[in-house]
Order: C-alpha cells, then structure tokens, then sequence
DNA sequence: GCCAACGTTGGC
DNA sequence: GCCAACGTTGGC
C-alpha cells in the first residue's frame, strides 16, 4: 500500500465537501500537472491512503484521511470547453489527463498543521515540506504517514 | 535548444 | 496583497 497526499483549497473543494458526495466519493479532476498526473496514472493504486490537505486557507494543514477508490482513468473535464480546466490540446482519443477517484476515510481530531509539521525534524525529507514544492500530489513514505498520525 | 515573459501556486 | 518558486509558452 501506498501513501500519498493531496492538496485542495477548502474553498473550492473541501474534505466536507468529500464527505457530503454520494458514496462519500469525488473524482479528483483538474490536476494539469505532469508529475502529478504521472503519481495518479501510474501509481496510486484501489485502498491507497491519501492524507487530505487544506491549501490556500486561515490554517494551511491536514485536516483528515482519504482514499483510492477508483484507479487512474481520463479525466473528462480536459475535454469540456466550458470547463475552467478544458485542456484543448488533450483528446479524447489520446487523452493527456488522468484522475482517480478518492473516498472519505475520516477527519483528523484536529488539523495537523503546516506550521506544525515544519517543526519536526522526522519530516524533514517530506515532500511537502522541500522547499518550492507546489506539487499538488506528492508521496508519503510509511515512517511519515506513522508519525503524522501519531501527531494527532 | 535557449531563455525571457508570463501564469499559477500557495504561504505569509 | 505580496512575492518566491516554480512550470509553460513561444520567439529566435
């Protein structure tokens, strides 16, 4: 089983929100990201775990667990002009973007945050936390995954 | 292939 | 709102 985390703007899509779809549910769209799009196609695999994170908000941090129910298929929204992601360069003969689904695991008893991990020096090669990183899905090795959840 | 200009992300 | 750190685009 593999680790991941993935960032969104509560404001556009928030873990609440995940929680309120039907099946508890969402496919991940929008991701125009080579490096990204690469994790979601070819990596992330059915009951993979996936720490949800609030970017671009009063308290930048993760705010609860998900996961892999739908491995990578094309994302639709590429294909759509009146999408705010319509990629018109990807077709859907040879599709350039890919997502998957994730479903709501649980919120976290409080936000474990971005301020908070930056104070761990057990986190030091995290993803999230090398500088300049903007990626909106990155990996988690299993050591971090074990103790950012024992932060909580 | 180089690189300047531009757009986006996201913390602060 | 600011701005650093990117990724992308397009002229050459």
């Amino acid at each position: 089983m593999n680790y991941w985390l993935m960032k969104s703007e509560p404001e556009a899509f928030s873990i609440d929100d995940l929680h309120n779809r039907p099946q508890q549910t969402e496919h991940w769209d929008g991701v125009r990201n080579y490096q990204a799009r690469n994790m979601m196609r070819d990596e992330m695999k059915i009951g993979d775990r996936v720490f949800f994170y609030h970017s671009n908000c009063d308290e930048p941090g993760i705010i609860g667990i998900a996961e892999v129910a739908r491995e990578s298929y094309p994302d639709f929204t590429a294909f759509d002009p009146e999408d705010k992601h319509f990629d018109p360069k990807s077709n859907p003969d040879k599709p350039t973007w890919f997502m998957v689904d994730v479903k709501f695991v649980k919120k976290l008893s409080r936000t474990i945050s971005l301020r908070e991990l930056k104070l761990k020096d057990e986190l030091a090669d995290l993803a999230l936390l090398r500088r300049g990183n903007r990626l909106s899905i990155m990996p988690v090795t299993a050591p971090q995954w074990d103790f950012i959840l024992g932060l909580e």
